[in-house]
DNA sequence: AAATTCCACAACCGCCCCAAA
DNA sequence: ATTTGGGGCGGTTGTGGAATT
């Protein structure tokens, strides 16, 4: 019952393509056409699995991919798209001209990720750590004392116990000199290396927004990226051909979303959700859904 | 110059949904 | 009705080259 296997997968080859192999893909789809990907390995005399194939040609060999560096704009795209869709790859790689999902994540993974981080900037919400690290106090989703009606989580019960945010790992940290790392909030607990630390303030309601981050990304023609209540992202142009075109600040610090003190998590996401959808309609019609 | 660390990215892994058998 | 694989996707890893010590 079922269908057979594509191919015996303890047989096939792995690892890097040789330039022969790549010919011989290259050659099959020039004459064949993009079919049946689990028939191209039969077909073009490769020792791959079917789909290792279809990777190896929609990452790499395509004729219309870019294969040089990220512009300023590409990137500038990315992170207005990121900001909304978060990490969609493909939604994101869409709306780039000859770029991959595969391209558009490594991309973020090994650059944009690390150059948000060192400004202080979550990745993942856009953020400054200090909002993000504000924010993790507030949704009622941490445990509330019945006895004293305070959340046990908000400061730390010594004095000689610090507070950071893991930049690396997006979480708050409480750190004891005795105890070495404490974590609160969700995801596993672990310690980290003092250079993956930020440190903050001590309690999450005395932190300031004063989070200065200077040029947003002053080589992409970003403006400073303020602490402020409303992000401005206009989007001119979305062309049938899918090219998308990104202009005006990204104000990666700001968002016009704010987590009510007293609203659960889930509802917090949702109201966020909700907000996003109305500023990217056009966007997020695209084909995935809830 | 050699050893080590860092970085970029190609390739793989594992999951999900859906269609084929 | 059930099983299985294809295709799509995001996350992770392996590896070669570059940079640093």
């Amino acid at each position: 019952m079922g269908r057979p296997p594509c191919c015996d997968k303890s047989n096939v080859k792995r690892g890097p393509w040789t330039p022969e192999e790549d010919a011989k893909i290259l050659a099959y789809v020039a004459s064949h056409g993009i079919g049946n990907w689990t028939l191209v390995p039969q077909k073009a005399g490769l020792n791959r699995c079917g789909k290792s194939c279809r990777l190896r040609w929609t990452n790499y060999l395509r004729p219309d991919l870019k294969h040089d560096n990220f512009t300023p704009e590409e990137e500038e795209c990315i992170l207005e798209l990121h900001k909304t869709v978060g990490s969609r790859w493909s939604l994101i790689a869409k709306r780039l001209p000859g770029r991959t999902d595969n391209d558009v994540k490594n991309y973020w993974n090994t650059k944009l990720k690390k150059k948000l981080a060192k400004m202080g900037i979550d990745p993942v919400t856009h953020k400054p750590f200090s909002q993000v690290f504000s924010e993790y106090g507030k949704i009622s989703c941490f445990p509330i004392n019945t006895n004293t009606n305070k959340n046990p989580f908000l400061k730390p019960e010594s004095n000689n116990t610090s507070m950071g945010y893991d930049i690396m790992q997006r979480q708050p940290y409480f750190s004891s000199s005795s105890n070495g790392v404490m974590r609160f909030g969700l995801g596993q607990s672990h310690t980290c290396g003092p250079s993956q630390v930020q440190s903050v303030p001590a309690s999450p309601f005395e932190l300031s927004n004063e989070c200065v981050l200077g040029d947003y990304l002053s080589s992409s023609n970003y403006e400073a990226a303020q602490v402020q209540e409303e992000g401005h992202i206009r989007k001119t142009s979305v062309e049938n051909s899918g090219n998308y075109s990104c202009h005006g600040n990204y104000s990666g610090a700001s968002s016009s979303s704010s987590f009510a003190a007293d609203s659960s998590f889930v509802e917090a996401i949702l109201a966020h959700d909700s907000e996003m959808r109305l500023q990217f309609l056009d966007i997020l019609d695209d084909d995935y859904g809830y």
